[in-house]
DNA sequence: GCCGTTTTCGGCCCGACTGTTTTCAGTCG
């Protein structure tokens, strides 16, 4: 049992529980636990050997109980009681927008649906007319909540909300009284994944800009549209929408609307508490004093979380992972402008599709120092990986492009396979004649954690490898993470200099950002790369510095932030270091 | 179910929008 495993679990009894009629605050404490849980580094079943569950935030005497009940049998009396009342197929009708605990409870009770089947079957045959609270403009949403809900297939990766959220901001900034339009949202907090996008924008005529903004030819339906919100569906793939919301509000309550717009939903919960405690309340228009409705702060967030007694945050530590604890804004924290070049780059040689040159020149456009070209071994033969005479001419072709190339030093590298035994692709002496090595696990990610941990384990202590490439192996929305001990890795990261990549790719970041934060506390370095086959590539650099500051990652932290004679020390000394 | 510089009991965050058995409950973020 898993982790993920007993969070999903927690999150599922509160959902039955609330189907049932629960009691509204007994079911988020059930979500609180999942949520805790879901965060978590550390292997529950070890935290529980030491008798520490109960020192997890939001973990009573009652919720210890059920997590070692879960741990111990595989099982939760509870949910099974739960589950013999309720089916569990009921649950997907949670996940239709626009549906749910009481509607999904209506339609049970009422009419015995327990699944979208029968629901798509219901609503064909006529059978939900006269029940209350369905009405035919609701049973339209309804079905039209469905059909979202197959083309949307769940969350989108970060980096095509990314460019969906630009366009949609461009097109609101370009109209007529708009003052100021932002991001909000998980797309400003850098989530790997989100569910819809959130803008904001400072105008008079609010109603005006909603109607305009739910016209727009990006949109394939409109879901609310009144004065001072507007919600609409647009395709930005065939067959895949995502939602986006628009709110617009006036000037002087910016910063309250961004902050509340911001979220995370569980950071609001937690600055709300700490308004109450003051005899204050807020919201996304203001700050203020309870009583008398006077207006504290407004304006800007810093103002707000100023008067809150914190000091500003920034949107990706705001998640309730210990961020009110912060005496002052983290300066340090990893920035984009700090990036001075990249350290896992691929070029034609192998499956890349530009030239050295081209690589190094987009490189120097961005105000890069340096970059490492780092094309696959012999075993990626998908990859096109270059046997050991390719990677000798291979090394000298990248030598003689550093020497034509004036602003930026082109380092020759690769990225050699880590094999199924934990040995490398090529001998230690090839790999001896390169500037930096990075080793990546590419195949055999199927085997268990002992087997890959002890293998990236034996490529760390290896004294050429320089940076692990994405460590854990997931594809986001496509495939799991391999099975590995992240903390014995970062332990070892620290242990042998090696650095750990977070790999920029917004279909990987990995690290991703809470294991990047481990990998920071265990004193390990990270790289941040984007793993660019094309100049384009190096634009995901910002996906990965956003994955760095979502796991609080100082510049000190980061390999590529350093000057590069200051990396050739650190490659230096760990092959130094061999015996 | 959790939790305590108001509290071991009684609280627990806030407002927009929608549909509608028309005065507000349900949903969402």
């Amino acid at each position: 049992m898993t982790n993920a495993d007993v969070a999903r679990i927690f999150n599922d009894v509160a959902d039955l529980l609330e189907i049932k009629g629960a009691d509204a605050f007994r079911v988020n404490s059930y979500r609180r636990v999942a949520r805790t849980i879901g965060d978590l580094t550390t292997d529950l079943t070890d935290l529980a050997a030491r008798g520490e569950l109960g020192t997890l935030p939001g973990v009573g005497k009652s919720s210890a109980a059920k997590i070692r009940e879960l741990l111990d049998t595989g099982r939760l009396k509870q949910l099974d009681q739960l589950l013999a009342e309720i089916p569990a197929s009921i649950l997907d009708l949670l996940r239709i927008p626009g549906m749910g605990p009481k509607k999904v409870a209506v339609l049970w009770r009422e009419r015995g649906i327990d699944s979208l089947t029968r629901l798509k079957e219901a609503i064909a045959a006529g059978q939900l007319a006269g029940l209350k609270g369905f009405g035919e403009k609701s049973i339209r949403k309804i079905s039209e909540g469905i059909e979202f809900l197959e083309r949307s297939a769940g969350r989108t990766r970060l980096g095509q909300a990314y460019s969906v959220a630009e366009t949609m901001r461009e097109a609101v900034a370009g109209m007529k009284g708009v003052r100021r339009v932002e991001h909000a949202g998980s797309l400003r907090r850098g989530q790997e994944t989100v569910g819809d996008l959130d803008l904001l924008c400072v105008a008079a005529d609010g109603g005006r800009i909603v109607r305009q903004f739910t016209e727009l030819p990006y949109v394939s339906r409109k879901i609310v549209a009144g004065e001072t919100k507007g919600s609409v569906l647009v395709e930005w793939s065939s067959g895949r929408e995502i939602q986006v919301d628009l709110r617009v509000v006036p000037e002087a309550s910016f910063g309250a609307a961004w902050q509340y717009f911001t979220g995370s939903k569980a950071h609001n919960v937690r600055l709300r508490e700490r308004a109450v405690r003051q005899g204050w309340t807020l919201n996304e228009y203001a700050l203020s004093e309870a009583a008398t409705g006077k207006v504290i702060a407004a304006r800007a967030e810093r103002e707000i979380y100023e008067a809150l007694g914190l000091p500003w945050i920034p949107p990706e530590l705001r998640e309730d992972r210990g961020e009110f604890d912060l005496k002052q804004t983290p300066a340090d924290l990893v920035a984009l402008e700090d990036i001075r070049g990249d350290l896992h780059v691929h070029t034609e040689a192998s499956d890349g599709h530009a030239t050295i040159e081209e690589m190094a020149l987009a490189a120097r456009d961005r105000g890069y120092e340096y970059i490492c070209i780092t094309d696959h071994s012999v075993s990626s033969t998908i990859a096109n990986g270059l046997d050991p005479d390719r990677l000798r001419a291979h090394a000298a072709a990248v030598r003689a492009a550093n020497k034509r190339m004036r602003g930026i030093t082109i380092w020759a590298g690769t990225e050699v396979d880590i094999l199924a035994d934990g040995s490398l692709d090529y001998a230690d002496a090839l790999l001896a004649e390169l500037d930096l090595v990075v080793a990546s696990i590419h195949a055999g990610l199927g085997k268990d954690a002992r087997t890959n941990t002890q293998r990236t384990i034996a490529a760390m202590r290896n004294p050429y490898v320089n940076i692990i490439g994405h460590p854990t192996g997931r594809m986001i929305n496509a495939r799991e993470a391999m099975a590995l001990d992240v903390e014995a890795i970062c332990r070892e990261a620290a242990r042998t200099g090696t650095a750990l990549e977070i790999n920029a790719n917004f279909m990987r970041l990995d690290l991703k950002d809470q294991h990047a934060r481990l990998a920071q506390a265990c004193g390990a370095v990270l790289a941040i790369n984007t793993d660019a086959h094309a100049p384009e590539g190096f634009e995901q650099m910002r996906f990965g510095v956003l994955t760095a500051r979502r796991g609080w990652l100082s510049r000190a932290s980061v390999l590529n932030t350093w000057p590069l004679r200051k990396i050739a020390a650190f490659v230096k000394r760990k092959r130094a270091k061999k015996d």
